[in-house]
DNA sequence: AACGCATATTTGAGT
DNA sequence: AATATGCGTT
């Protein structure tokens, strides 16, 4: 077992070998980070540290996971039992539990999810009669989130000069109210949002020195990986935790920090040899990943970063081939051009499909490249979106376990009073709520209290919320007898939802029956094993598993050969032989909202250099000209970041000089795709979103007029519109809403919103 | 209370 | 374009 050392080289050996005191290990990408950390562990298990000692922090469930199992196999599956290996938030969200009464949450606390958390919001913004349109639930969730991850209490925020007055300068002087209301409230219903897992940490470690204590001498070492993500809240608690024993081991790589948005300080990783004085830095440059050319490519673009460790990174593989840049004229061709290309290689070399990769931006853009690829017949999955437990169904039966196993979980209640339909409807809920506050009690016990009061409820309406809180009560108590896959099967039965999907026979619902079933296996799977880990109450913790679970902790069976589409921050960690870097325009990426600040465009290089470092072998990036936005199209120019990469090691189109300042939108006209230019495409098929298709062809057809898509117009253009008759283009204005300026035969010169206009296009004359 | 139509908003990444 | 919200009708 000793010479698991072997599998390592010198840097790494170097790094899992110094256990006794603080450590950096800064590991680029494709260095062997994890490698380092799971034989750590390893390497501590092997000399006999106990595992329950070990406290290892990840960024993923999924990590954890991976890690757990590499360590098993080098060390043995029983010593991997007992550690302490998990996210952040499922960590804590554990110690949380067992600690529950001191920090006054009962043991069994509810997680709301950012739904939830955002639904009070929207009440409490009502109850205090704010405008909605400016006190809007979404900048309220974020500004309560900054001020959780900052340790800001209600209090602290309120006293903070600095954000009380960035509120006011923002018209939203009571956002301090709102929050204050949001907390209370929270506390009420005995839940906690994903923040309130880091902040009640802290305050619990803060407030009860004892408890502190004792979690300082149950983890002995402390391992942090993707330190580079970490928040304020993450970091207090790992160096409170840290401060006495110093056996603290934390990995990363600044040049990857791409969470800043939700709070994550690349200080933290920049100031760890400040924080941890006399800490060993392990650095490892050798990337085992990337051909030379990607790595020297990835690092002639991260070097247009300021504020980072100096770094060396370099690959001893073959040269490999270039970067190949790509143009299509519009989203929809760029998703033909990745398809086809991924065809030939897959025909053509037999390249496997999991070899290949598509990465993007935002999750709106996977659209075209799913519809190009089925008509391919090419296989893929796809990351993000809505996961699994974020569906409606699985939510709504979800919120009936929360109401059964905590009461006072008024945003459950909230969501399944009504659901199935059974009479209680907006107004009876509200002067529910009203007599909840005004007693102070949650919704479901103001129920009981109903008919002390005269609320205006008529009686009949009484009795439909008293069978309610019947039923839930009775769901409840069979938790005492049933085991938790059976309390499931019997809420889906007696809430009538089974009902609502028998009613109903549409493809759609019976899909959602079979989300439902998934469901019950998942509890059943679940219990199983905790019942083989000796744990009882199965059911709390499952609802806390599913509520910190994403859609890239599941793993699919057979899912094993297929094409990957997802965002390029859920590729982190992740490598692929061939990879598709695809909306490389301006204002997608780098985001619009990222432009005004130097920071934020040293993020969005940062995100670009994770996306390029994914690549093994064959790396592409593509843009397109123009691109659906908001339902409408707009003209979009190259990403500057291509240009950050160093030109020699790049593959350029010959249609593009990067040179000028992107593609001009009023002197070049946009070429019509020529239909062989395009896959096969059943005709027919295509759908009223594939505009180009029918660009070319209809034009000479007089009788029907049919209205091409503003993307084909251009300046010069003779046009046709249905009320001005004839004209020609003059000039397109793109500072914002896209208007073309056209000189008409009859009635003169108009100023036209493209998105409202229909224009069709005339042929040449 | 439920439904249908009109209008507003979204698209920034995820524990 | 797709979804969420709002308003009026039944």
């Amino acid at each position: 077992m000793g010479n698991i050392l072997e599998d390592l080289n010198e840097a790494q050996r170097a790094a899992v070998e110094f256990i006794e005191g603080p450590s950096l290990v800064l590991a680029g990408a494709g260095s062997g980070k994890t490698r380092v950390l799971t034989y750590k562990i390893a390497y501590l298990l092997n000399n006999k540290v106990d595992p329950a000692t070990i406290l290892a922090l990840t960024f993923t469930n999924k990590a954890a996971r991976e890690m757990k199992e590499r360590i098993a196999q080098l060390a043995g599956k029983k010593e991997t039992k007992n550690l302490w290996m998990g996210t952040f938030h499922s960590l804590f969200a554990r110690i949380l539990r067992i600690e529950a009464k001191t920090i006054g949450f009962p043991q069994s606390f509810t997680i709301y999810d950012t739904g939830d958390a955002k639904s009070l919001i929207k009440t409490i913004v009502k109850e205090l009669k704010l405008d909605d349109k400016i006190y809007k639930a979404s900048h309220i969730q974020s500004r309560i989130s900054l001020a959780k991850n900052n340790l800001l209490t209600p209090e602290g925020y309120a006293n903070n000069v600095k954000i009380v007055q960035a509120d006011v300068m923002n018209r939203m002087p009571r956002v301090q109210d709102i929050y204050a209301i949001y907390f209370n409230r929270c506390k009420k219903a005995g839940a906690m949002d994903f923040d309130d897992l880091l902040l009640y940490t802290n305050l619990l470690f803060r407030d009860h020195p004892e408890i502190l204590a004792k979690y300082r001498n149950v983890f002995q070492y402390i391992l942090v990986d993707e330190y580079q993500d970490t928040n304020m809240a993450q970091y207090l608690i790992i160096k409170k935790l840290a401060e006495v024993h110093q056996r603290i081991c934390v990995v990363g790589d600044d040049a990857q920090s791409i969470y800043s948005f939700r709070g994550a300080r690349v200080d933290n990783i920049l100031q760890y040899p400040n924080d941890f004085a006399g800490c060993k830095i392990f650095k490892l440059d050798q990337n085992y990943r990337s051909t030379q050319n990607i790595v020297k490519a990835a690092n002639s673009l991260i070097a247009k970063n300021s504020n980072q460790f100096e770094k060396n990174n370099f690959s001893s593989n073959p040269a490999g081939s270039k970067i190949t840049v790509l143009s299509a004229y519009s989203d929809i061709e760029e998703a033909y051009i990745v398809t086809n290309t991924i065809f030939e290689m897959h025909m053509r070399d037999h390249c496997e499909l999991r070899d290949f990769a598509i990465l993007y931006r935002t999750n709106a853009q996977s659209r075209h490249f799913e519809e190009a690829l089925r008509k391919r017949n090419l296989e893929y999955k796809i990351y993000g979106g809505l996961s699994f437990y974020q569906r409606k169904e699985i939510k709504d039966l979800l919120a009936y376990m929360r109401l059964a196993v905590n009461q006072n979980d008024d945003e459950a209640l909230k969501r399944v009073i009504n659901y199935p339909p059974r009479g209680i409807g907006d107004t009876t809920l509200s002067k529910l709520d009203a007599l909840a506050q005004d007693e102070n009690v949650g919704i479901f016990h103001a129920i009981g209290m109903i008919r002390n009061y005269n609320l205006g409820i008529n009686n009949s309406t009484i009795a439909r919320l008293e069978a309610f809180a019947h039923m839930i009560d009775h769901f409840r108590e069979s938790m005492h007898t049933l085991d938790a896959a059976e309390v499931v099967q019997k809420v889906l039965q007696e809430s009538g939802i089974l009902a609502e999907f028998s009613n109903d026979k549409s493809p759609e619902s019976l899909s959602r029956k079979e989300n439902l079933e998934e469901l019950i296996n998942a509890v059943n799977e679940f219990c199983a094993q905790k019942k083989e880990e000796g744990n009882e109450n199965s059911l709390i913790d499952f609802l806390q598993e599913v509520s910190l679970l994403t859609d890239q902790d599941k793993e699919e069976e057979g899912e094993f050969n297929k094409i990957t589409l997802m965002t390029i921050h859920s590729s982190k960690g992740l490598e692929f032989k061939h990879v598709f870097v695809v909306g490389m325009e301006e204002e997608l990426f780098p985001s619009a909202r990222t432009l005004d600040s130097p920071a934020g465009l040293e993020e969005e290089r940062r995100l670009f250099y994770v996306a390029v470092t994914r690549a093994r072998e064959i790396c592409f990036l593509t843009f397109a000209k123009s691109r659906g936005k908001f339902g409408q199209y707009a003209y979009c120019t190259p990403s500057r970041f291509i240009r950050d990469i160093d030109a020699v090691f790049l593959d350029l189109p010959v249609d593009i000089s990067l040179n000028t300042k992107g593609l001009s939108n009023t002197t070049e006209p946009i070429k019509r795709i020529q239909r062989n230019d395009r896959p096969v495409v059943a005709t027919g098929g295509l759908s009223k979103r594939t505009p180009l298709s029918h660009a070319k062809g209809k034009n000479d057809e007089k009788t029907n007029f049919s209205p091409d898509i503003p993307a084909l117009i251009q300046v010069n253009q003779r046009v046709e519109h249905a009320t001005f008759g004839f004209g020609t283009v003059v000039r397109i204005e793109t500072n914002g809403d896209i208007k073309a300026v056209i000189e008409f035969d009859k009635t003169g010169q108009k100023t036209l919103l493209l998105k409202f206009a229909r224009l069709r296009i005339l042929k040449d004359e």
